[in-house]
DNA sequence: CAGCTGACTCCTG
DNA sequence: TCAGGAGCCAGCT
């Protein structure tokens, strides 16, 4: 059991990560809030921030509330979107992706806790 | 031990 | 509608 509300941050945060299904996108806040933490939004941004290049975790999932990639650096960030558009899910014009449609979790759809 | 930074989000003007 | 400031949380130096 786990009295402290947070014992591994990054460690759940990769958990909440994983939960995001093929051909969907999740925003930092809907991780986190999956987490327990629904303020913990900048959290997660770093704890994917510190992921190695071998990881199994989908991290090219996850973006800002605005459907766009919010990694400030360039290339990572172009990778991201190669990944995402690999997945199915379509860019806009804008360069964002349209959360009512490849958002997740779904409206009406319920996440199970992670832990 | 204290302060700074950052893949975020929300509130006001 | 766009722009700016404040709040939150975890990891480093």
């Amino acid at each position: 059991m786990s009295p402290d509300p947070r014992p591994n941050f990054s460690q759940r945060a990769y958990a909440a990560v994983r939960l995001v299904p093929y051909g969907r996108v999740a925003t930092y806040g809907a991780i986190a809030s999956i987490m327990g933490h629904p303020r913990g939004a900048r959290g997660v941004g770093d704890a994917l921030s510190a992921l190695p290049e071998d990881t199994d975790v989908p991290w090219w999932r996850i973006i800002n509330r605005l459907g766009r990639i919010s990694i400030r650096t360039p290339t990572r960030a172009a990778i991201q979107r190669v990944l995402i558009e690999g997945e199915g899910v379509v860019f806009g014009e804008d360069g964002g992706v349209d959360l009512a449609r490849f958002g997740w979790p779904a409206e009406g759809d319920r996440v199970d806790d992670v832990d």
